[in-house]
DNA sequence: ATGATATAAAAAATCGATTTTTACTATGGC
DNA sequence: GCCATAGTAAAAATCGATTTTTTATATCAT
């Protein structure tokens, strides 16, 4: 069994995010139903919590719960990938202009800094989990004084949504170099305070990775495990029964 | 006690739209602890169902949770009412682009039927919680043919956010009367295909709207209860201790 | 008299067991 | 031979009690 619950018990927010990161990270068969006795043992806690943690997750739209039948991981379905594709270009495009009217020295400073911890997870391979963690941070960074908590929260929804697919997707290492090329572009043009170049990058950017993640879909691929060729993961999928 | 919970104790489904319900209704006072003891026992749960509850509505965002002191009711604050509103009008009214262009004679139909149960509604005078509920359907089949389920899910969850402030706000028949008429106006607007008219229709509802609720952050206003003169919910508000 | 620490009371979170519901299977009827 | 129904097994949901954490209070030292 995997490793990734390695000491003693997990407290609530832990296991939350421990769920979170797994079912993002595509380590659940897509479209099947959890098998709740086999999670409380795999991440060595109650029933209580778990239940918990599972049905903040179904609000969040990572589960879905039907009503006495437990708790079941979405499918992934090619129209709600464009869907999310479709806003997130609108949400973060929106968002990007307001942080670029709104940004000042400090915040240059952190995406400055953002970026450049991103790269340094890209040179060192076999750190998966750490590079998204650093994606993550950077887009977060780069939209975060738009000045809307609210369209900040929909937007890291969606980013969550998306990165469902986009790591169930085969990998490509020519796009990768193309999206992570991106990245630093999109410094430099927010730097300059480029309103609509940014916004014109960053939408590409988005489109760009929505053809990656358009991959995930395409003959219904189940069995979690985005992790062929990595090596960084020891822990295979959780079980689901 | 309220009697909200008239006979044998409610489903999970059922607690939860009950504990919604409450809380979009301002039963409960803004910023104050929830006391889970006491929820128990007005809700005749027992306390899973209800931890399960509490956790999927502070990830829906209708509450707050502290790591290990349970659960808050959010403060209403007047920077998040701006940013609500603000995202209300760019959310719905690109959803009401889509959906006058996507919406097909079923949908007419069904608009007719939902503004008619609103003016119906209207006139009942005492049916606080229906007219709210018509309202809602209102606003929800008008955009529900735009085709993003994932834009009329944020919309919902601002739409409830919104409802916290505007039905804690104090009453005004003069601005109350407008709002109604415009429904019709956006009906007929709907009906016509008018889509610009009809957006910037929208867009001005929402902003009235705003102008009402902004009466919620004045003085700050705390405990339970927006239904002073309303005599259709016998029950007050929900205790906090 | 004020501040800090220890103690006690209250509340939240978790656990183990019970109850209820669902899904599968086998048997009988058509 | 196929469909329907009853019975059994498995899983989910709920409950009551225990454990842990927090908060308020009182006492002691400075």
């Amino acid at each position: 069994m995997g490793a990734e619950v390695p000491t003693g018990s997990l407290s609530a927010s832990q296991l939350y995010a421990a769920l979170k990161r797994d079912l993002i990270g595509g380590r659940f068969a897509t479209g099947q139903k959890l098998a709740i006795t086999a999670l409380k043992q795999h991440y060595r806690v109650g029933l209580s919590p778990l239940r918990e943690a599972l049905n903040r997750l179904a609000a969040y739209g990572l589960l879905e719960q039907e009503s006495q039948r437990g708790f079941r991981v979405p499918a992934l379905k090619r129209t709600e990938l464009d869907d999310i594709a479709d806003l997130r270009q609108r949400f973060e495009g929106q968002a990007l202009e307001q942080a670029l009217e709104a940004g000042g020295d400090e915040w240059e400073a952190g995406l400055l800094a953002a970026f450049h911890r991103l790269k340094r997870a890209d040179e060192v391979s076999g750190q998966l989990d750490h590079w998204e963690q650093m994606h993550l941070q950077f887009h977060r960074h780069l939209l975060e004084p738009c000045g809307s908590p609210w369209l900040l929260r929909f937007i890291e929804q969606l980013h969550d949504q998306f990165d469902r697919y986009r790591r169930m997707a085969p990998a490509n290492d020519a796009v990768r170099t193309m999206l992570n090329d991106q990245h630093g572009q999109l410094v430099d043009l927010a730097m300059a305070r480029d309103i609509a170049a940014a916004r014109g990058l960053l939408e590409e950017h988005i489109r760009l990775s929505y053809e990656v993640a358009q991959g995930a879909c395409q003959e219904n691929r189940r069995s979690g495990g985005s992790n062929e060729g990595e090596s960084e993961r020891e822990g295979g999928s959780v079980p689901g029964a």
